[in-house]
DNA sequence: ATTTTATTACGAAGTATTTCGTAGATGAAT
DNA sequence: ATTCATCTACGAAATACTTCGTAATAAAAT
């Protein structure tokens, strides 16, 4: 199952080039990430290869290089983390996480109504169960 | 700043046990661990002595057990983790997280409508600026 | 063809986390 | 007072993560 999903703070800033702009080359993924912070090519390459190993993510040859690509998307990453933090940090309301969430964080107008919308629609499904 | 808040997933884990009943022993938090996993006890000792070093908890002796108390309490803490969270698995965007966590995860009509509320308490506050 | 450059593979070190065993101390029970 | 149970302190090992240097390889440039 997709559970194993459990990148580590490197892997995922890694997924979030891959998922932006794959196929990609370690180069490519090293300079997007020195483009935040320093780190050696060599660093990245370590850590890609690991993630060649938990199957995150998989390659192929091109000439001399390698281009990689994120196994498991970024939506349905997002949700087994989401759910992971959800557990572990407020102990299972999303509830609570979303409050802290809109009041926290700014968000838009137009941002708003997309939520009300899909508040809307949740009440509708409801509505027919 | 407390921008330090940083606990392992052990750590919280223990923090999580903290804040439902603090001040607690270190006997006490892992019977409360157990209950959901095997776990030493010297080990939970030997965490909770780091969370010490790292400011993380405080403690008081009595007699000759140790008291424990979280440093930072629930709400401080989840606010930076939620913030963190954001800004790895969901580039910062608020609304993305939200609308994930209210499709994916069950939620009251109550609840829906805290929410509704809280919506329109952001709005009126936006008239005002 | 030779040299230069870029890439991969690999080992190893440094740090962090988790785990637990043992020793010593402190209070409780007899 | 002696024994027993419980607690803390500490060291050390096991695992995971991050980092980087070096060597081998392959392509590109001259």
């Amino acid at each position: 199952m997709s559970k194993k999903i459990k990148p580590t703070e490197s892997e995922l800033a890694i997924l979030q080039i891959l998922w932006e702009s794959e196929p990609a080359t370690v180069r490519f993924v090293n300079d997007e990430l020195n483009k935040h912070r320093d780190v050696g090519y060599t660093t990245t390459l370590k850590i890609m290869q690991l993630m060649l190993t938990k199957d995150l993510v998989s390659r192929n040859k091109a000439g001399r290089k390698h281009l990689y690509t994120s196994v498991f998307k970024e939506t349905e990453t997002q949700n087994v983390l989401l759910d992971k933090f959800l557990k572990t940090t407020f102990k299972g309301s999303a509830m609570k996480l979303v409050m802290q969430a809109l009041g926290n964080h700014q968000t838009s107008k137009d941002e708003l109504n997309q939520i009300k919308a899909l508040i809307q629609k949740i009440e509708k499904d409801e509505q027919n169960n």
